[in-house]
DNA sequence: CCGGTAAAACCTGTCCTACAAGTCTGTGTC
DNA sequence: GACACAGACTTGTAGGACAGGTTTTACCGG
C-alpha cells in the first residue's frame, strides 16, 4: 500500500465537489485557499489538481476572479485532445484516419437529412472559391470550412468535436498537388451533390471516400517526420 | 496584448522539447530544476506544466525518478478522456452513444473478419456465463468483457480506446432487469453469430443494434440524476 | 577483478511565506 | 442615480525548505 499523495487528495476532493452536485456548471469553486484548508493540504497542490482539472476541460480559472465549473459537455472535452494530437507521430496519425473516416462519414450522412437550401448555397460558393484558390494556405482553410460546416450540422456537439479533432493534425501535412487537387475538388463536389439531393447513404459514401483518398495521399507522401508545434500564445 | 504567463511559458517549452525530436518517447525529461533555469520560471511553474500534460497522457512522473516521455500513441491519450466522461450529465451519456453506436459498430465489423476460431470458443464461454449469471455486478463485468474482447480484436488501438471511453459511463447505469437481459443475451448471440459467420456487415447491425437497444433502455428509464465519484485510488 | 553495501547525489512531492496583478464590492461623493 | 476610489479578495509567480523516494558512486571485503 502507498500513502494517498496530497495532490491526488485534492483531485478527489474537487471531482467529489462536482460529482455530488454541490457546484454545478458554471458555479464559482471555492476559492483555492478556502479548498487548501478544507481538504487539509497545500496551496501548491489544490493549484496542481486544478491545472488537471483544466487540462481536461472541467473548470476554468480566470485571474483574480475565481476558479469557475465549465459546463462539463461531452464536446468540450473531447476539444481537449487537440492540444496532443499535434504530437502523435505519422504513424498514429494515419491510424486516427479510420475514426476519422467513419465519424465523418457517420457526420456528413447526419447532415444530409438536416441542411437547409441557404446552407447549401454557401458551400457551394465554398467550393467555388476553393477550386478557384492557387494559395496552399488558403485552399487548407477553405476545405476546413467546407468539411467542418457540414459536420456541424449533423445536430451532435461530441460527433463534431470528435472529428474537428481528428482533422486538426491532418490540416499541418500538405498532401495538395495541382494533380491531387482536381480529384479532391471532385470529391466535395460529390458530398454537396449528395447533399442537396437530400441522399444520406450516398453522402456518407462520397465523405468516406473522400476521407479514404486524403489517408492515400498522406500514406504515400509520408512526409518529413519532422513534429509540429502550436503557434506561439 | 497580454503578457504570456509562466506556466503557458513553461508548457510550450516543454511542448517542444517533445515535438522538435530533442526527446522521443520513453526519454527521461530535464529535471524540474533544471527546466526552470533553462525556462526561466519558477519550479512551481514548471511543475504546473508538467501536471497538465500529465493529465493528457503526454508525460508521466515517478517520484524520486524523472518525468518520463510517454509513449505518444493516440490510445493513450484517447483513453484519458475515461477520467471526465464520469462528470458528464446524462444528457451528455446520450449524445455519446450515437459515437459508441458508430464506433462500436464499426470495430465489431472489423473484428468479424479477424477473429480465429479460439477466440470465438472464450466469447462463447464467455456468453454461457453471462447467461447463467444472477449477479448484477458479475453481469457488467462480463459484458463489459465481452465487448471490449470483440473490440480489441479490430486491430486499431485508438478505435478500441475510444470504444472503451464510450463505453466506461455507460457501465454505471444498470438498466439490465430479467426481462431486458433476455434481449441483450439474444442481443450478444447475434454478434457471436455474425462473427462465426465471419459476416461484417451482420456483425456490425447486430453491434450497431445492441448498442441501440441499450441507449433505449437508458433512455426510458432515466435514472436517479445522481453523479458518480470514480473509486478511491 | 568482482560483488555487495553504504553513502552521497539527485529528483519529485509537499508545505510555507511573500508579493504581484487582476477582479469584485461597497462606500462615499457629486 | 452615476461615478470614482479604496479595500478586500483571488489567482499567478517566485523562492526556500524539507521529506521521501531513486539512481549513481565510492568503498570495502572476498
Amino acid at each position: 500500500m502507498h500513502e494517498v499523495s496530497a495532490v491526488e487528495t485534492a483531485l478527489h476532493g474537487l471531482r467529489t465537489l462536482i460529482a455530488d452536485g454541490s457546484l454545478h456548471p458554471g458555479d464559482r469553486m471555492p476559492s483555492e485557499g478556502e479548498l487548501s484548508e478544507r481538504l487539509g493540504v497545500s496551496r501548491g497542490s489544490i493549484r496542481e489538481a486544478i491545472r488537471t482539472l483544466s487540462a481536461l476541460g472541467v473548470v476554468e480559472t480566470r485571474r483574480g476572479a475565481g476558479t469557475y465549473v465549465g459546463e462539463l459537455r461531452a464536446a468540450d472535452m473531447i476539444g481537449t485532445l487537440s492540444l496532443t494530437v499535434g504530437l502523435l507521430p505519422l504513424e498514429s496519425i494515419l491510424e486516427l484516419y479510420e475514426l476519422r473516416r467513419v465519424l465523418e462519414a457517420h457526420a456528413v450522412s447526419l447532415s444530409a437529412a438536416r441542411c437547409d437550401d441557404a446552407t447549401l448555397a454557401g458551400l457551394g460558393d465554398l467550393l467555388d472559391r476553393l477550386e478557384a484558390s492557387e494559395d496552399v494556405d488558403e485552399q487548407s482553410a477553405l476545405d476546413h470550412e467546407f468539411h467542418m460546416g457540414i459536420v456541424r450540422l449533423c445536430g451532435n456537439e461530441s460527433l463534431g468535436a470528435m472529428v474537428a479533432v481528428l482533422r486538426s493534425r491532418s490540416r499541418a501535412y500538405p498532401v495538395l498537388t495541382p494533380e491531387t487537387k482536381r480529384v479532391s475538388d471532385a470529391g466535395h463536389r460529390a458530398i454537396l451533390r449528395a447533399l442537396v439531393s437530400r441522399d444520406p447513404v450516398a453522402a456518407s459514401v462520397a465523405a468516406a471516400a473522400h476521407v479514404a483518398q486524403s489517408e492515400v495521399w498522406l500514406r504515400e507522401r509520408r512526409p518529413a517526420p519532422e513534429a509540429m508545434v502550436g503557434p506561439e500564445a
